[in-house]
Parts: structure tokens; C-alpha cells; sequence
RNA sequence: GCGGGUGUGGCGGAAUUGGCAGACGCGCUAGAUUUAGGAUCUAGUGUCUCUUGACGUGGGGGUUCAAGUCCCUCCACCCGCACCA
């Protein structure tokens, strides 16, 4: 017989939410678990197989924590800004605001029927005008404190459209939706100023259990080198310019120079007869995206202004070009070329035919760039010395003689915040008729969304909001006139402070009670997807740390341990999409096998991290593990099994239980579901064998198996007599010593080979096992005729015969 | 190109500090049972060898009494970044 598990899910389901089963309190006196996931946005295609990946992870754990006695904090949320439920809108005319609730309808029940533990009071929804007004809230700290600022940036603009795409939208320079051409377009934007934070963001890295991988790409993204900047004068003009190099030491070398195409300076340096050719090479620039900048420009391309910058070590005219290869965003835009040793410059000189000296030797300088150590030629007071100390030495001359200094440069650039967007957080700044900007005060936030008519492109690049009369304000007491910023926020806004907020959700006077916070933070796990492995994780760490700054978090850190699920992909091994129609959709699974099943499934398929693809074998097999429990516990009657005795005298199960017990407790801790049911399986298979099963045996079992299949768990529960549900009943514990038995079993090999084993006592000496070993009829036939050079003996493991 | 990771049966995957390779599940084989089942139970299942045994963790080499695990080298695949001076 097996169990319905459609009737019993919805009964636990049901009892759970009568009983606010999952309500965490946040003041407790227990230790306190913060268990998190990455909250999802709630998209029209409802929840993904995908997703409870890594949400029942996190539920097992919480589910264990708090049977080991702590207050676990395990919320859900919605990140529900965001541009399909806009696009939508501009599609169908409808409302994104009802769209959004739809799909946050959707997913929460589906959600539910999967059995997480969540505690639904403090449920969020990032475009809830009570949660962004502490978005908007942030927003002006950093703006007061000088890290929120305006700039002229380019964006891609699309005329046909009449609106500014993200980078995602657009594919090989043309819009995603309709293939029109998109341009480069500079418009004022809201910038926020991460790289004031960047050494911190990176050597706070240090600190965090997070996977090492993770860890780099931030490392490679903040992207810090440390060199010098070097001023040049520029020949017969009264202009310098810097430059940034990781190779002070090869000034002696540098050549030529190179201006990224958007440098301001080239307009005032270029000769008449250059003229023609930079603006031919600068128009040709400007059609091209980024990407295709980047990725295409496998040949050097470029143009020679005709100006000269003086080498500041030894006065020698280096010729200034201009070349894509230099791009504008990075250092100050110009560089000085050492065609010997750099790749890059390398191969620009070779292309267009530019003198190459050699001042690090060890290379071939005729063949290509040598990038390695070596020692200096050519160098003046350099000559002789190693990479490192020359580097030293330059950076030093450079700074006597005020021609250069040392410094560190990053990869990460302050970060775009604005979207000309209707489906966002607005940014609380009202512009005044005088060209002055202020904040709206925290007593006027949150600013909230006005409703439109109708969703609809601006058509100047500005967002929907600005054909809308919200935007037209007049100070009540000056009688000033003033328009509303009208960009609004990025989708990472609110992501980037929700777990803040799920602490003390409902506040009405500040962000969260900071007595709260102190009692929850730094989370203790987070579980999300890889694809989050900077940008999110970034942009909220900047944002905690700026946060503790101010006095608001008392953490550093906001995630203390972060692991990545991985990818469930389709039974072809392919990712899941709809064109290839292997989509496998949990509401169909939760029907045929039940959550539980699912649960189960997905934790047993693999590691956590691992990407697996989904068998319905699999799936079945999961199923039947279950049916096997509830058969072993409840007999055909639907009553406990006669199996099962009430008895405290040992059996032979004992030494498994506690194994169990054991590996299951410390594969849960580490998130190694996997193994740690394959050991609930052992545990069950042997219990067929037996006549007899100790109901305290089966008590345990059932608690363990609870955070993974916990509608299940709790019926058996009741059934084994038990009246309140299991969620807070004690954790099983193991007694070490039942693990060892007084027998062991030693395995005997020959130079290494397992010819035999043998029964002995667990705590025989070490001689004793070698001379039984030794005397073993089999042993003693095998080393016949040879010499025994050694014998290695591991107590309670093996012997080890060397003879030949 | 740079950085990170992974290679173990027919498949997903297990294997403390080097100490019985293949736990557990899927699949497969045989038997039992059932009116029937894609149900259930029992046993078997790395490869070759009818036995004894030999071989086996991507390939090659090394250290060791002993290597999936440590070292060198090569190969394949995956992920991220990609002219960042």
C-alpha cells in the first residue's frame, strides 16, 4: 500500500499555517540561524524545477536547526520590479502592477505546495510602496553622502523604439525585439559610487565562507593593479596627459603613445593633414557597441594624430595614435605603448610599423613581446635590476622628479543605477527650475509609483514617466517649480537590502529595528544560483557595507557562507527551455509524486552544486523509497506495524541507527543531502531485514527524514502517536561507542593486494594482529618460499605483507 | 589568452588524515509472489578469465609497503572574464 500524498500534504499544509508552525520569533532566547535563499522574480512562466533546488537546501537545514534547538529565520520574498512585467504592459496595455500580483499569486502557490518552511508574515515585495521607501530611503543617504551622483553616460539609445535598452537587450547592435538598429547615445544618469568601496569589497573576501570561485570573479571584477601614472608632456603644446602602466620599469622602452578615440585632448592635437584619417577612424569607432569593439577587434586598427608626446626618462618623440584597443573607461584613457613587452602593443606596432626597443632582456624582441622577468637593458639607472625592483626604483624617480606617481587602478567602474524605466523604484530627486536638485525628504517617501493610463515609451529616451503630470512639482512653501527625476532603479535595488527588511518587515519608522538586526545578522547561509556571482552579490555588499558605515547594520558582511545549487538540466542533458520542450514543471511532479517526492528527488540526485540533468526514473525511484518507509512503518490496516516494538534491549539495528544518525546529522550540517539519504536508505533497507524494529529507532529515523520529506514524516508521526507536530521535537543523537563493534574485520594484502580478511578482536594489540596475520593458513601458503621484508600494520584497518 | 572547476561501472553518483574502489539510487538479470501490473519481496550485477587469477578511477610517468586521493606531464569537457595597459 502507498501512502496519498496528495491528501496528506494538503493536511499538513493546512495544519502548518493554522498553527503559524513556522512563525520565527525574533527576540528568542535561543541561538538564532538566519537560513536564506535568493528571492525569485516572480515571472509569468511560474516556478522552475530549478527552484526548489536550492529552496528545500535551505529548508532542510532550517527544519534541522530548529529540532537542534535554535530560532531559525527562513523567509521568502518577491523581487518583483523588473522589465517583462513592463514589456508587458507596453504589449498588452494592461497594468504591470496586476500582472506582477498574478505571477506572485502563482508562485507563492506553488511554493506553498512544496512544503517550505517559511514564515509568511514576513513576506516582502520589493515593489511594495512600504518596502521601497526604505529602497528610496538608502538611496538618499548615499546621494547625502556624496556616493549617489549624475553623469553624462552613454546608452543604447533606439530610435525605432523610442527607448534606452539594457545591454541584454541588445544583440549584435541591434534591439532584441524588432532587430532595429541601437546607437550609442550619452544621456545624464544617476551613478553610484562602488569604487570608493573596492579595496574593501575585495579584501573583505578574506573573511567569507563562499565558494573560491566566487571569490575570483569578484577578485577579477574589482580587478585592482597596482603601477604608476605618468605624465607626458606633448610636443610643441602646452598640454600633458597621463598615462596609467602596471610597467613603470620599461618607460625607457615606451615608443609611441595611444588615446582611446574619445579622448578629449585628440581634438586639440591633431595636425591638418591628420585630420581627415582620425575623424574617418573616429566615425568608424562610434557605430560600433562595445561588444563588438571588444569581440571582433582581433586586428589593430587605428590613426596617427600627428602629435608627439615626449618620453619624461629620456626626452626621446614618441608618436601619439589613436586606437580602439585603448578604451576611455579604464585609467585615464591614454597609454604609453611598449611594443617589446606587451602582446598588445606588440602587435600595433607591427601593424602599422612602429620602432620596437628592448629594455627587459631574456626574449627575442624580433619575434615577439616578452613579458616575463628579466634583467633591464637599455634603462639608464634601471639597467641590471629585476622586474620588482625596478618597477620600485622607477616609481621612485618619478615621484622625485614629479613626472609620475605610484597607483592602483581598478576593472570596476561606479555603477549605472539609472533605467529609463516605468517598473522601478523611483529615484526620490526633484530637479528645481533654478538647475538645483534636492532629495524628497523621509517624510514625504516613499515616492510612489503614480498608476498610468498607459505604459508607453516616452519617445525622448526618457522613461514612461515623464509624459505623466507626477512629474510637475511646486515647492509648497517658495512656490518654486520642479520636475521629478524620472529614471528609475535597477532590479538590483531591491535585492540589494531585502534581507535586512525580512528581519523586522512590518517597521513603519525605520528600515529594521537595529536590536533585531544585531540578533540575526550576518546570515548565516545563503543559497542561490551562480549567475548572481557578482553583480548581485556585489552591489549588496556594497551596499551593507555602506549600511555599517552609517551606523544602520552592525555586520561588515552581509553573508557569512554563500553556496551555489546548480543546474538541473532536461533528461538530454541539455538546459531546460521551452523550444527543446523538455521543460519539467513542478506543479505536474507535485501532483503524480508528490512534494515530498520531489523534495527528496532533488536532494538525492546529486550533490548541490553539481548540474544534473532530471530522470522520471530517478524521480519513480524516490518515490518508491518513501512507499518503502510508510510500508515498514504502517501496515495494511493503516495502523503501526506489528515490526515495530516498544523495547529498550539491543538489536541488531543498533549499530546502524547510530551510524545514521550520525552521518545523517553531519551531511545535513554541510548541505551533503545526497549521501546523507543514501545513509536513511541504509538504514531502511536494513530494517526489512529485521524481525523487530525498536520504536525509538523509528522515532529517529522519522525525525531525520522529516526536513527533507516533511508531509510524509508528519503523518507518521501522529500515527506512531505523537500529538504535536515534529518541526520542534529534539534532534536524535548518536552514542560513539555503539558504533564500534567488538569485532573488526582486518583485511590482510600481499605487497598491497587483498588476499584475505580475518575476524578480530577491536582492540587487539598491534604484535598480536601481525602474528595472526602471519598465521593464516592462506597467508602461509601465499608466502611460501618467499622473504618477508616487512609487515605494516594499521590497528582495526589492515596488514600489510611486503614478501617477495 | 587568463582565472576557476570537473574527468570513477550501462547511467546519476559514494569513498576521514594515502589504507578493502564502486556506498546509495537508476537500469539490467534470475527467482518468488500476485487475476494482472511499469506493483512488491529476495538474490546477483566493474571488465576479462569456465577455476586460479589478472586488469581497472581521462592518457603517460613518478613518490610509497600501499595512490581515485600526493608530485610531474599531457588530453578532453564545463563555467567565468576577455585588448583593463
Amino acid at each position: 500500500m502507498s501512502f496519498n500524498h496528495q491528501e496528506i500534504e494538503k493536511k499538513w499544509q493546512d495544519y502548518w499555517a493554522e498553527h503559524q508552525t513556522f512563525k520565527t520569533n525574533t527576540f528568542s532566547d535561543k541561538e538564532k540561524v538566519y537560513a536564506l535563499d535568493m528571492f525569485p522574480y516572480p515571472s509569468g512562466a511560474g516556478l522552475h524545477v530549478g527552484h526548489p533546488e536550492g529552496y528545500t537546501a535551505t529548508d532542510i537545514f532550517s527544519r534541522m536547526k530548529r529540532m537542534q534547538g535554535y530560532e531559525v529565520l527562513h523567509p521568502m520574498g518577491w523581487d518583483a520590479f523588473g522589465l517583462p512585467a513592463e514589456q508587458y504592459a507596453i504589449d498588452t496595455g494592461n497594468s504591470p502592477a496586476e500582472f506582477t500580483e498574478h505571477n506572485i499569486a502563482t508562485f507563492k502557490r506553488q511554493i506553498k505546495e512544496l512544503g517550505f518552511s517559511y514564515d509568511w508574515n514576513r513576506e516582502i515585495n520589493t515593489t511594495d510602496p512600504n518596502y521601497y521607501k526604505w529602497t528610496q530611503w538608502i538611496f538618499t543617504k548615499l546621494y547625502e553622502k556624496g556616493l549617489a551622483y549624475m553623469d553624462e553616460v552613454p546608452v543604447n539609445w533606439c530610435p525605432a523604439l523610442g527607448t534606452v535598452l539594457a545591454n541584454e537587450e541588445v544583440i549584435d547592435g541591434k534591439s532584441e525585439r524588432g532587430g532595429h538598429p541601437v546607437v550609442r547615445k550619452p544621456m545624464k544618469q544617476w551613478m553610484l559610487k562602488i569604487t570608493d568601496y573596492a579595496d574593501r569589497l575585495l579584501d573583505d573576501l578574506e573573511e567569507l565562507d563562499w565558494p573560491e570561485s566566487i571569490k575570483d570573479m569578484q577578485r577579477n571584477w574589482i580587478g585592482r593593479s597596482e603601477g604608476a601614472e605618468i605624465t607626458f608632456n606633448i610636443d610643441g603644446y602646452d598640454e600633458q596627459f597621463t598615462a596609467f602602466t602596471t610597467r613603470p620599469d620599461t618607460l625607457f622602452g615606451a615608443t609611441y603613445a595611444v588615446f582611446a578615440p574619445e579622448h578629449p585632448l585628440v581634438e586639440k592635437i591633431v595636425t591638418s593633414e591628420q585630420r581627415d584619417a582620425v575623424n574617418a577612424y573616429r566615425k568608424k569607432i562610434e557605430t560600433k557597441s562595445d561588444l563588438e569593439r571588444t569581440d571582433l577587434a582581433k586586428e589593430k586598427t587605428g590613426a596617427f594624430t600627428g602629435a608627439y608626446a615626449i618620453n619624461p626618462a629620456n626626452q626621446e618623440k614618441m608618436p601619439i595614435w589613436i586606437a580602439d584597443y585603448v578604451l576611455m573607461g579604464y585609467g585615464s584613457g591614454a597609454i604609453m605603448a611598449v611594443p617589446a613587452h606587451d602582446e598588445r602593443d606588440y602587435a600595433f606596432a607591427q601593424t602599422f610599423d612602429l620602432p620596437i626597443k628592448e629594455v627587459v632582456a631574456g626574449g627575442n624582441v624580433d619575434r615577439e613581446a616578452f613579458t616575463e622577468d628579466g634583467a633591464h637593458v637599455n634603462s639608464d639607472f634601471l639597467n641590471g635590476l629585476m622586474k620588482d625592483e625596478a618597477i620600485g626604483q622607477m616609481i621612485e624617480w618619478l615621484e622625485d622628479t614629479g613626472k609620475g606617481t605610484g597607483k592602483v587602478t581598478y576593472r570596476l567602474r561606479d555603477w549605472l543605477f539609472s533605467r529609463q524605466r516605468y517598473w522601478g523604484e523611483p529615484i526620490p530627486i526633484i530637479h528645481w527650475e533654478d538647475g538645483s536638485m534636492t532629495a524628497v525628504p523621509e517624510e514625504n517617501l516613499p515616492l510612489e509609483l503614480p498608476e498610468l493610463d498607459e505604459v508607453k515609451p516616452s519617445g525622448t529616451g526618457e522613461s514612461p514617466l515623464a509624459n505623466s503630470d507626477w512629474v510637475h512639482v511646486t515647492d509648497p512653501k517658495t512656490g518654486m517649480k520642479g520636475r521629478r527625476e524620472t529614471n528609475t532603479m535597477p532590479q538590483w535595488a531591491g535585492s540589494c537590502w531585502y534581507f535586512l527588511r525580512f528581519i523586522d518587515p512590518n517597521n513603519p519608522d525605520q528600515l529594521a529595528d537595529p536590536k533585531a538586526l544585531k540578533e540575526w545578522l550576518p546570515i548565516d547561509i545563503y543559497i542561490g544560483g551562480a549567475e548572481h556571482a557578482v553583480l548581485h552579490l556585489l552591489y549588496a555588499r556594497f551596499w551593507h557595507k555602506f549600511l555599517y558605515d552609517v551606523g544602520v547594520v552592525p555586520t561588515k558582511e552581509p553573508f557569512m557562507k554563500l553556496f551555489n545549487q546548480g543546474m538541473i538540466l532536461g533528461e538530454g542533458n541539455e538546459k531546460m527551455s521551452k523550444s527543446k520542450g523538455n521543460v519539467v514543471n513542478p506543479d505536474d511532479i507535485v501532483s503524480s509524486h508528490g512534494a515530498d517526492t520531489l523534495r527528496l528527488y532533488e536532494m538525492f540526485m546529486g550533490p548541490l552544486d553539481a548540474a544534473v540533468a532530471w530522470s522520471t526514473k530517478g524521480l519513480d525511484g524516490s518515490r518508491r523509497f518513501l512507499d518503502r518507509v510508510w510500508r515498514l512503518v504502517v501496515n495494511e490496516q493503516g495502523v503501526v506495524s506489528e515490526k515495530i516494538v516498544d523495547t529498550s534491549e539491543a538489536t541488531p539495528l543498533e549499530k546502524v541507527y547510530h551510524e545514521t544518525v550520525k552521518k545523517v546529522t553531519g551531511d545535513f550540517e554541510h548541505l551533503h543531502f545526497n549521501t546523507g539519504i543514501s545513509q536513511l536508505m541504509v538504514f531502511i533497507n536494513e530494517s526489512y531485514k529485521a524481525d523487530k524494529i525498536p520504536k525509538a529507532y523509528i522515532d529517529g529515523f522519522v525525525k531525520m527524514l522529516s526536513p527533507v520529506a516533511p508531509h510524509l514524516s508528519e503523518e507518521m508521526w501522529e500515527l506512531l502517536g505523537h500529538e504535536d507536530t515534529i518541526t520542534y521535537e529534539k534532534w536524535p543523537e548518536y552514542d560513539e561507542s555503539k558504533l564500534v563493534e567488538d569485532e573488526v574485520e582486518i583485511v590482510i594484502q600481499i605487497m598491497g593486494k587483498v588476499r584475505t580478511k580475518i575476524h578480530v578482536a577491536k582492540d587487539i594489540s598491534k604484535e598480536e594482529l601481525e602474528q595472526k596475520a602471519m598465521e593464516n593458513e592462506r597467508i602461509q601458503e601465499l608466502i611460501k618460499g618467499k622473504t618477508v621484508r616487512k609487515v605494516i600494520v594499521v590497528p582495526g584497518k589492515l596488514v600489510n605483507i611486503v614478501a617477495n
